[in-house]
DNA sequence: TACATACAC
DNA sequence: CATGGTGTATGTA
């Protein structure tokens, strides 16, 4: 209700003890199921054990500056709104009306969506293979950071995403979180992917007799549609679901939940409702819908994080859904002409988008847009010893750019840098004929083992002849991470629209529900380095990027830069960087007949391996 | 295009 | 001793 007040206090300085917690050390948007703990108690434990540090220190400054924006147009809009008329107000309100009612129309209540959701998934893994570890507090991860807590360590105020040396203390001292619990020792897991992911395909078999087309989100997480399956076979949703999750546990021993409504989004929350263990249905009504929808704190929306949570709070005074929908036309005069606008609008009334699913297929089946690898590590100046990351880094992105399906060649490669002081720099090259594999790398026999290594070995040079001396702009510099990132692949326009995004992922078509009884949520929020999906669906043609530059490939004059002294390198970009883009030529020669640069020396081989020369 | 942000898992 | 890694979309210049 209340209008958007004066924000509340400014971040409290670094060293406050009290009123710590800025809204980021909060993201935890409710108290989980059983977590046992306080949760303001937790994050000021959390803030008191790091304030001091280089993490803390930037934190508050990404806070202030997030704060200061978000209080900034709070206030241009509590201008602009008191110098509306009744009569403007008026009929903007009805203009509002008017759009809620349009979005309405395309309330789609159809099918049946569902999102089925493995409980704690790395830990209990862990748990079921360690039968002893139930009764103990269980982290997956490190000291670093937690990727998974059991219900056990929940209750001393550990939760996934926190950094391991702080929930250890937390473990030792339940008192000061405000936990019961007798004081204990977290025990550690390292992830096991390959486990994990063996466990995922077990349940993947089974998800996908419910639905060949679902869709894996990640390790733990699915999106079926269940319309056909469940006209097919005569039974409710309920019922499937509920056989869905018996099986799930019984092929794997772990448990899940569900969450089942007419469109994606409101699964995916509902699925939230009843964990762990259990399952949700939102009825597809539009009240049902509505009534469920109502009830939300914004932050449950998939797509709204902490960040817009607090913009909207500070902002527009609004905490739930149905605030957001009773606030409409604020809404849109905060966040007129931005995308967020409109996923707002929909999102409050229940509203996302589906299908989809057919198109992307199974599994892995949308072609990545992005490949990179990327490493923390002690704190660095050393060059030498940067330069040999940078390295590492450049091997392993090359080494995952021809394990790809089809290998990769792209067309702009980046370094990602953060220093000691957390602070983040990206830094990119747009190069005119791509870097990377041919895409018939691997393919016809031969020349196998040693010809792969070849060409790996290959494009890591390349990939690092053309970063380094990016790093080495930044000397002197104090790293704790580099990453090395390429994207803009040769044949991206084949597979651009099967890109997913996860706003849109959820933008469209209507829903509703019945339904509620909420639960605890606990977000298990896994995941540390989850193993790339390698599986992209086979692009078609090769409509080749560089266009522009096939005429001087075919008969290609070898371009030498093999080895370009630093500073020409970063001369060449500064002149090419004046038209359009900044484009670096590579070595070797471009292929007539798909386009990809090669080595001179390899381009005869090359050539005639597109035409079956085994 | 380049870069920073936000978000998800 | 001391806050991850991979990927996508979006906003702004």
């Amino acid at each position: 209700m209340a209008t958007g007040s004066s924000a509340p206090s400014a971040p409290a300085p670094p060293g406050s003890g009290e009123k710590s917690h800025l809204f980021n050390f909060t993201g935890i948007s409710a108290n989980k199921a059983g977590m046992g703990a306080d949760r303001k108690l937790v994050a000021d434990f959390v803030y008191e054990k790091s304030k001091n540090s280089q993490y803390t220190q930037h934190q508050l400054e990404l806070d202030a500056k997030q704060q200061a924006r978000a209080e900034l147009v709070a206030k241009e809009l509590r201008i602009a709104e008191a110098r509306m008329s009744e009569i403007e107000l008026l009929s903007e309100r009805r203009k509002i009306e008017a759009e809620l009612e349009a979005l309405e129309k395309h309330r789609d209540l159809s099918r049946t969506h569902c999102v089925v959701d493995m409980d704690m998934f790395y830990a209990a893994v862990e748990i079921r293979d360690q039968p002893s570890l139930a009764s103990k507090p269980v982290a997956i991860g490190g000291l670093g950071m937690i990727s998974t807590a059991n219900y056990v360590a929940r209750l001393y105020g550990v939760r996934a995403a926190m950094p391991g040396f702080i929930a250890v203390e937390m473990v030792r001292n339940p008192a000061a979180i405000g936990s019961k619990m007798p004081p204990d020792e977290l025990v550690f897991i390292t992830p096991n992917f390959a486990k994990y992911t063996q466990v995922a395909m077990e349940t993947r078999e089974i998800f996908r007799q419910y639905d060949p087309h679902f869709r894996a989100m990640s390790l733990d997480e699915a999106y079926l549609d269940l319309t056909d399956y469940l006209a097919a076979h005569g039974v409710s949703a309920e019922a499937a679901v509920q056989e869905m999750r018996d099986r799930v546990k019984a092929r794997t021993g772990i448990t899940c939940s569900a969450g089942i409504g007419p469109n994606r989004m409101v699964a995916k929350i509902a699925s939230d409702e009843r964990k762990p263990d259990g399952q949700s249905q939102v009825l597809p009504t539009r009240e049902a819908v509505l009534e469920f929808m109502d009830r939300l704190p914004v932050r449950k929306l998939p797509g709204c994080g902490k960040v817009l949570e607090n913009q909207i709070s500070i902002m527009l005074g609004v905490q739930t859904c149905a605030e957001l929908r009773a606030a409409a036309a604020r809404v849109k005069r905060a966040f007129q002409g931005r995308k967020t606008c409109s996923f707002l609008m929909r999102a409050c009334l229940g509203l996302s988008s589906d299908e989809l699913a057919e198109e992307g297929g199974e599994v892995g089946n949308v072609a990545r847009k992005s490949l990179s690898c990327e490493r923390t590590f002690r704190a660095e100046s050393e060059p030498a010893e940067l330069r040999g990351r940078l390295r590492d880094l450049c091997r392993q992105v090359s080494e995952d750019m021809a394990a790809s399906v089809p290998p990769l060649a792209g067309r702009v490669v980046a370094l990602k840098t953060k220093a000691s002081s957390f602070e983040v720099r990206n830094k990119q090259i747009s190069l005119i004929q791509p870097v990377g594999f041919s895409p018939n790398f691997g393919k016809g026999g031969e020349d196998g083992r040693e010809h792969a290594e070849q060409e790996t070995a290959r494009v890591t040079q390349e990939l690092y002849k053309l970063l380094e001396p990016v790093l080495e702009e930044q000397f002197p510099c104090h790293l704790r991470l580099m990453g090395v990132r390429v994207s803009s692949f040769r044949d991206q326009r084949a597979t651009l629209d099967k890109g997913q995004q996860l706003i849109s992922f959820f933008q469209s078509k209507g829903s509703e529900q019945q339904e509620g009884p909420s639960a605890g949520a606990g977000p298990d929020n896994l995941n540390t380095g989850m193993p790339k999906p390698q599986i992209q669906e086979a692009n078609v043609i090769d409509l080749d990027s560089s266009q522009e530059d096939q005429r001087d490939k075919s008969r290609d004059p070898p371009v030498q830069s093999q080895s370009l002294p630093k500073g020409c390198l970063k001369r060449v970009v500064e002149r090419l960087a004046s038209r359009r883009a900044k484009r670096i030529r590579l070595s070797g020669v471009c292929c007539p007949v798909c386009g990809v640069r090669v080595p001179e020396d390899q381009a005869n081989r090359h050539v005639n391996a597109h035409y079956g020369d085994q």
